[in-house]
DNA sequence: CGAATATGCGAGCTATCGCTCACATCGACA
DNA sequence: TGTCGATGTGAGCGATAGCTCGCATATTCG
C-alpha cells in the first residue's frame, strides 16, 4: 500500500511540478509518508522514477501488443488500422505523465534506454510483418520495422501531446493509415 | 570572443559531462573565463543553454531551407530525395550536441519549445506541397506535411543517434525514400 | 599621464537537493 | 503483559547548484 501511494504520487507530483522540483521530500510529503519509508522501499530516486517509467511503458507496450495478438490474424487492412488506433489508445493512457516522462526525465544511467518502448514493438512488429511477408510488397521487414514505428510512434505522440483540434488529429490520423496501407501494400 | 568560448565550451560540456553535471563553474572554467564572465553575458543557466540551443536548431534548420530553396523547381522525385538527405546531414552537423540536446535538457520554461525546429520545416514543407498540389494524390497539404515531417525527422533522427551501421541505415533512408514516393505519387 | 569606463575575476552566499540514522510506533505472539 | 521484529518518522548532514558582488585589470579617451 505505502509502495503504491509512493509511485501515485511521484506520477502526480511529476506532471504538477516538473521534473526539476519533484524531490523526494515533496514526493513524500505528496504521498503521506515519511521520506525514511520512501527509502525503505526505493534505494534512490532514480530507482523510483526507473520503476515509475517502468510501469507505464509495460502499460502502454501491453495494450499494443495484445491488440496485435488480437488481430495476427485479421486481413492486413483491418490489422493495420487496429494497431494505429492501438497506439494513439497506448498515447491516451496517461498523456501528462508520457510527456513527463518523455521531455523531463534526463535519460542517464538507469534511465537511459528505459523509456524506449519502441524497441520491443519494433521486434514484435517485425516478427507480424515476416510471419505475412508474402502478402506484403516488402523484402527488409527489419527496415520496415523501424520506419513503420518510427512513423506511428511519432505522429501518434505529436498528435496527442500538441493537443491537436479533433478535426485535425482526425485528418493526421487518415493519413498516417493511408501511408501505411500505401507502404505495405500494392 | 568570450561569448564565444562560453557557448563552445558549454556545447563541449553539455556534451562529456552530459547536462546534469554542466554546472556554470565547469562550463565557465573549461571556456577559461570565470563564472562572473559568464553571468556578464547569459543572465541564467537557462538563457546560456537557450542561446546554444537557438544556435544548434538554427543551424539545422537554415540547412534544410537552404536545399528546400535550391530544389523548388527540380522534378518531385528528385527534391525528395535531395530533402531526405539534407534531413540526414542536417542531423549529422553535431549529433552528440543533437542527442544531448534532445534527451537530457528538460524542457521547462523558455527551453519548452525551443528544441522542436519541427515546426518550421512544417511550415516550409506545406507551403511547398502546396505550391505543388496538383502533382500530388493529396488533398490535406496541412496533415501530410505534419505526417511527413514525424516521419522524416523520426527517422533520420533515430539512424543518426543509434549509430546504425552503416548497410543498415541505407536500408532504412531506402525505404524511407521509398515511403515518401509512394505516399505523395501516384 | 590619469580619469573613466568596460571587462574579467573568484571566494563565498543562499537554497535546495538526495539521502541517513537514531528513534517512535505498531502488531503478532508467548 | 512484555518482547521483538517490522514499519514509519523527520531533523539534519554533506554536497553541490546557481548566482552575486566587491574588487582587479584592461582599454579608451582628453
Amino acid at each position: 500500500m505505502t509502495v503504491e501511494a509512493i509511485l501515485s504520487a511521484t506520477a502526480r507530483v511529476l506532471c504538477t511540478t516538473g521534473y526539476d522540483r519533484a524531490s523526494t521530500n515533496r514526493i513524500a510529503l505528496a504521498a503521506g509518508v515519511s521520506v525514511g519509508s520512501l527509502y525503505q522501499y526505493f534505494p534512490s530516486k532514480e530507482a523510483l522514477v526507473a520503476t515509475l517509467v517502468e510501469r507505464h511503458t509495460e502499460q502502454m507496450v501491453s495494450l499494443v501488443k495484445g491488440k496485435l495478438l488480437e488481430v495476427a490474424a485479421a486481413p492486413l487492412p483491418v490489422a493495420i488500422r487496429a494497431m494505429i488506433d492501438a497506439m494513439f489508445c497506448a498515447h491516451a493512457v496517461d498523456p501528462k505523465l508520457h510527456k513527463v516522462l518523455i521531455e523531463q526525465v534526463p535519460r542517464v544511467g538507469r534511465l537511459e534506454k528505459l523509456i524506449d518502448m519502441d524497441r520491443e514493438i519494433e521486434r514484435l512488429l517485425a516478427a507480424y510483418l515476416a510471419a505475412r511477408a508474402r502478402e506484403l510488397r516488402r523484402n527488409d521487414v527489419g527496415a520496415a520495422a523501424i520506419v513503420l514505428v518510427r512513423l506511428v510512434e511519432s505522429v501518434t505522440h505529436h498528435a496527442v501531446l500538441a493537443e491537436l483540434p479533433d478535426a485535425k488529429a482526425r485528418a493526421v490520423s487518415g493519413e498516417l493509415t493511408d501511408m501505411v496501407m500505401r507502404y505495405l501494400l500494392d
